[in-house]
Parts: C-alpha cells; sequence; structure tokens
DNA sequence: TCAAGTGGTTCAAACGTTTTAATCGCGGCA
DNA sequence: TGCCGCGATTAAAACGTTTGAACCACTTGA
C-alpha cells in the first residue's frame, strides 16, 4: 500500500489518504476538546481512513509531546516466586482506574538484571516506580538516580522511610507470633522451627515475633531443633532446605511435635521429608507455613499457613504511586503501612500425637 | 537545580552545563561511531557531568528518532497460572542477548483486557508479539491490525500457520496417550477420566491422544466415570472442580483405580477430594496431571504428570521472534513446532489396589 | 460599510533524541 | 599564495505527535 519506509501507518498516511491536514486528523482522532468543532461527516470520514489502514498512534510520539508516558515500572524480584503474582495483580488492577500501564519487569533474583531494568524503566519515562524486593535488593545508586529525576517510588518488603521512600510491609512480627500461637492452643511445646536465610529482610522480624510470642507463653525452643535456611538462590530451593531439614531433626535427636517453618515452600519441602520417614501429616507432626502461597493452599493436606493480603497491598501501592504522580513535585507524603497477617488453618495441624515425632521407616 | 518544567533532565542540561553543544554530549553518551573523534578530555567531563546530573537518555524521543524500540510485546492469557511464569522466562532469556525488552502484559482471563494490551503492545511499537494463548483468544480483528503494521506475530498454545502466524505447540495428543499409557504399565484396567473444558485448546487434542492409546492398548472407558471440567475461571477453579470430581465419581458408582486428570491442578484437586473421602494416594487411587507446574512438584506425595519444556519455549519463541524481526520485510519464514513432552513419574501413580477404589470415611 | 463573530480547517512550533552535513581554525604541501 | 585535509565541534533536519494561534469564508449586528 501507501507504506513509508517504517512499516507503521502514521497521521501522514491517514491525512494523505483522506486529504485532510495531520492536524484536523489529529485532533478526531485523539479526541481533543477541538473536535467539537470539525464537521461531523468530516469525523466520520477520518475515523473510517483511519480504520480501514489500521492507523494506531505511536505512544513514543505522543508521549513525547505530551510529557506523560502513562506508566508505573514494577520491578519484582523474582516472577517464579508465586508470592510476587497476587501483588503484581493488584497493582494492575489499582493502575487500571487511572488508566496507566504497569510496566514489568522481573529482575529474576539476579542482581545485574536488578540494576538494568531500573535503568530501563528511568528511561522508559515511568512516572512512578514500584519495587517488590524480599532481597536482592541492596541501595543501588540508581534510587539516587530515580529521585534526582523525580520519580516516586514505592517498595514493598522493605522500610525505607527514613529514606523518605513509601514503604509497605508485612507485620512478620505478628504473623511469626500468630503461627506459633497457633501450635501453642494446639497443644504443642516441642516445637522445631527453621528460619529464613539471612539475606531476606522477612527472616529477622519473623523470629523475633517468634521469640517474643514463646517468651508470653512460656516456651522455650531447643537449639538442636532450631535451623536456618542456606542462602537462596531460586523459589525451589526453599522446597529442598525444609526436606532436607526434615530429616536432619528427626535424625538428630529431641523429640518434637511440630514444625514452625519458614514460608510455605519450606513447609512443603517439610512435608514432603516427613513423608518419606513415614510420619504422616498431621497425625504425627503439625507443619505451619508462612505467606499463603498458590501450592499451599491446593495442596493435600492443605498447609495451615499466615496469609499476607498481597492483592490489596499491590493496590494500595498503585494507589500511592498514582497519588505522588498527581501530587507532582508537591507535598508528596511517605506512606507506611503493615499489612495484617491472618491465620489461615488447613490440613497441616492438629493436637500432637501421644508419642513425639520419629521416624518410622526409611527410604 | 537547572530543572525545567519536566522533571527530568535532558540532553539540554547536560549541553548547558557542561558549554558544549547538544550533538556533541549526545555522539558522546550514545557511543555513537564519530565518538572517536571527539577529544578525549571532552568525553570524560560530558561523562562526568551527565553522571552527576543523574541524566539518563529519554526512550521515547530516541525510538521515536531511531525508529526502533528494541522491545517485544508478550501477552499473557494470565500470569496467576503457574502454566505462564516458566514460558515468561525463557522468552526473557531468549530477548537477553538481542537487548531486547520484553513488554509483558497479563490479560487476566479477560478478553477486554487481551484486546486493550495488544492495542497498547501495537502503540508502544513493540517489534513484535507473542502471544500465550491457552484459551480466550479468539481471532479478534486486532490482529489483522498488526499484520496491517507489519509486526511479526508468534503464538504459543495455538496453530495458527493456515493464517501465516509461526505457532509453537504442545503435542498435546502424545502427552495424553503418554500419561494413560503410564497407568497402564502400571497396571491399571478402570480408569477414570476429566477432560479439560470445551473453552481450552488444549481439551480436545488431549483427550484424542488419550483415546487413541486406549484403543491401542484395547482398553474401554466407562462413559460414568468420563468427566468433563465445566468453564474456568480462573487457575485454581480447575482444583475446585477436581475436587468437587473426585466425590462424584466415588459416589457414582463404578470401580476404578486411576484418575487421569486434564491438567495438575485438577489433579491436586482430585487428590484433596480422594484424601477427603478417607482414600489414600497412590495406595487407594493414583491420580495423573499434566503440565508438571510448580505445586505438583512440591505437593506430596508428588504428582506424576506430562512435563512440557515450558522454558524453551519460551526461548524458542524469542527467537523466532528476533528472527523475524531482523528479515524485516522479508521473507518472514512461518515456523510451526511441537514440543514434545515427557513423563515425570512422582509419587501419585503406583500399582493399583487390589480392591478398587471406594469411599472409606464421610467428611 | 465595517467590525465582530463563527464554524471548519490548517500552520508551525515544540517534545528529546540522532545523524548528516556543515563549520572552523590550523598546519602542511605544492 | 592557495588548497587540501584534518581534528574537533556544531547546526539543522528529522522521527510522529499535539496544540495554541492563525487563517479563511461566511454571516450577522450595528
Amino acid at each position: 500500500m501507501g507504506q513509508r519506509k517504517s512499516g507503521h501507518v502514521t497521521l501522514h498516511d491517514v491525512a494523505r489518504a483522506c486529504g485532510y491536514s495531520v492536524s484536523t486528523v489529529s485532533i478526531v482522532l485523539s479526541e481533543a476538546p477541538l473536535s467539537q468543532n470539525v464537521a461531523a461527516s468530516t469525523r466520520t470520514q477520518i475515523r473510517e481512513v483511519a480504520q480501514r489502514l489500521g492507523y494506531h498512534p505511536d505512544a513514543y510520539a505522543r508521549s513525547l509531546r505530551r510529557r506523560r508516558s502513562l506508566t508505573v515500572g514494577v520491578l519484582a524480584y523474582d516472577l517464579s516466586d508465586p508470592f510476587c503474582i497476587p501483588i503484581v495483580q493488584g497493582i494492575q488492577s489499582g493502575l487500571q482506574p487511572a488508566s496507566y500501564v504497569p510496566l514489568l519487569m522481573d529482575a529474576q533474583t539476579q542482581r545485574k538484571h536488578f540494576d538494568s531494568y531500573l535503568k530501563l524503566i528511568l528511561e522508559r519515562r515511568a512516572e512512578g516506580v514500584i519495587v517488590i524486593a524480599s532481597w536482592v535488593f541492596e541501595e543501588t545508586n540508581l534510587l539516587a538516580d530515580i529521585e534526582k529525576n523525580h520519580v516516586p517510588i514505592v517498595i514493598l518488603g522493605r522500610d525505607l522511610t527514613r529514606r523518605k521512600i513509601s514503604s509497605l510491609l508485612i507485620d512478620n512480627e505478628t504473623g511469626g507470633a500468630l503461627a506459633l500461637r497457633h501450635l501453642i492452643e494446639l497443644g504443642h511445646r516441642n516445637i522445631a522451627v527453621i528460619r529464613g536465610p539471612e539475606e531476606m529482610f522477612d527472616s529477622e522480624p519473623r523470629w523475633t515475633g517468634i521469640r517474643r510470642q514463646a517468651a508470653q507463653s512460656g516456651i522455650k525452643f531447643d537449639p538442636r531443633l532450631t535451623f536456618q535456611l542456606p542462602g537462596v538462590l531460586d523459589p525451589t530451593s526453599g522446597f529442598e532446605g525444609g526436606r532436607a531439614l526434615a530429616r536432619t531433626m528427626l535424625d538428630a535427636g529431641p523429640p518434637f511435635t511440630a514444625v514452625l517453618a519458614f514460608d510455605d515452600l519450606t513447609a512443603l519441602g517439610v512435608m514432603r521429608g516427613m513423608s518419606e520417614a513415614g510420619l504422616r501429616i498431621p497425625q504425627d507432626c503439625s507443619i505451619v507455613g508462612f505467606d499463603d502461597v498458590l501450592p499451599a493452599a491446593v495442596a493435600t493436606p492443605g498447609i495451615t499457613t499466615v496469609h499476607q493480603p498481597l492483592q490489596q497491598m499491590g493496590l494500595l501501592a498503585a494507589q500511592w504511586t498514582l497519588e505522588a504522580i498527581e501530587a507532582h513535585e508537591g507535598t508528596a507524603t511517605v506512606h507506611r503501612h503493615r499489612a495484617v497477617p491472618e491465620l489461615v488453618v488447613r490440613g497441616s495441624t492438629g493436637p500432637p500425637a501421644k508419642a513425639p515425632a520419629q521416624r518410622k521407616a526409611r527410604t
């Protein structure tokens, strides 16, 4: 057809094809206020031609001129962690009504990706940035660049309010306490604990909450039954870690009737490990997880866990971002919110066995 | 500082700050061939100032001028389906080396999103489009628009080669046959089957493969043990469907020793349902899934399933796209590939029980 | 008759880059 | 002396839009 060098149909093409000027066509197709002055016949004609040629406005040219990208960068540390998905969906639905679009980037737990995607988001002139950071996220100096360019940031999973960055957190302490309390209320006293890896921000506060609750209930943890996951590479390593630790704790001595796992994948790993050792869940040993991700919900028995309102958190993050964009240069308030966790009781927990957990069969 | 109306630092700002012209600065910062002619001292000075001001080139202006966006649109039908994630990761790693960036959109199984995101991808001048379509994907006329604008498309999960669109498929027939054969080899004869919902493209060929294998092995399915999942809303509905059907099949008569489920989530649902009825997996009933998604791998027992090389498929899709972009207007070959499925045997299958499955306890 | 609308349409400048062609001072060469 | 080449830098046009201001041919009110 009448295509030019570039493969795309432009305003020019449409203008030429219907005999009007570029301006008129633009006014009509972008439904500018002025389009009321354009004769109705002209309007329909232009629209018709545009449709026929398959015209779509060039977002680059448009954003350049309008100086708005209607884009919010979303940087997730790893999409293959089921934890991220509901958050992203929440963000998406929060952005929707303002007709903003997420520019979604998956860092795949690699620092270099993290940096380059942050740069990319900046170059694409996202009007705001939302970072989902459960780890990897060390204070890049790119953050400084983002601030220099006056792009508002919201961070999920980490408190950076002291750096004037709105932060959205899970109340890990309360969550940890909640999980432990549940076990205690069921009657468990000898409880094995698996702490998260050092690199994760969630590990420490969760452990703090657990100890707080333990102290409050007059419970002591046997150090021989307190473990720590090694550094994480990918989300499934939590599973393998839990599985391995299950054997360790069965082999290495002291009796216990329940396991408090760092997160759901770890809990699932423990469940597998226990099962391989011939134990039944929850009759021989109760297991609690954390996060309430999909695999925990659809396992059998379902994993009792601490639910986090991930979707709402995503939504809120989106709203904060939009608000900050709106405020523009103005007084962008720095928010902080701790989402309240909720215990979800499923089949993996029950009253303690009379005889404490011990290996029943060999694999 | 010396900021203008727009919050962003521009080439102009840098030029003014260091006393050189915009051209020189551009040449240096974009490392154009000409930059060899620029005095070394000038170069370092410019770089230094740019760094200090936090300059990042405007992707909009740049792409507009260069007429390249270095972007490939990726439209997933639903990111919350764990099925999508490995594909997306594959795509990402396939795009990486060519320094293309995925523009990732999640249609969330909503038709309207699908359309508007496809439009958006077009407007953002993605140089190629990859569609992950297990359903919802009816022939939008937007597809025609994409073609009019000469943007190459690759589609995953559907054969559209007759419309000259490169298509990447799972060999559902072989996969279905594989799953059934496994059960037969274990000695199962009375097998319940759960077919996929009509709306999904995978349902029919998978069922065809199953019947082919059945005929070949001289097996007949009892129509009272052949079910179909109702239309799907979200990925978890497969779970609920399976759970409900487990009860149905136990209640409604004929004996069976194994269940062939449409996909992993359904299989997990069946497992839950069976367990609630007091049956043990695999002793009392074997279960096979399809897809090999994360929840199936980390459940206990692990779900025996048909693995699909999702990541490689994503990679391949990315490579095809890049190739088509490269060819540009030229002879873009239309590819078709059927990925070969592979059986993954886990704990959910075993030899048939002496006594066929039947309800043991009430919930 | 003239000024002031009015409805319909267009000019032209801008947005922030990239890139081709030009500019400029200067030493060397014939 | 005039010309060339050279190294360093810059002017200006283009990419596809949007938009305030202008334009034009009318009509209308005074």
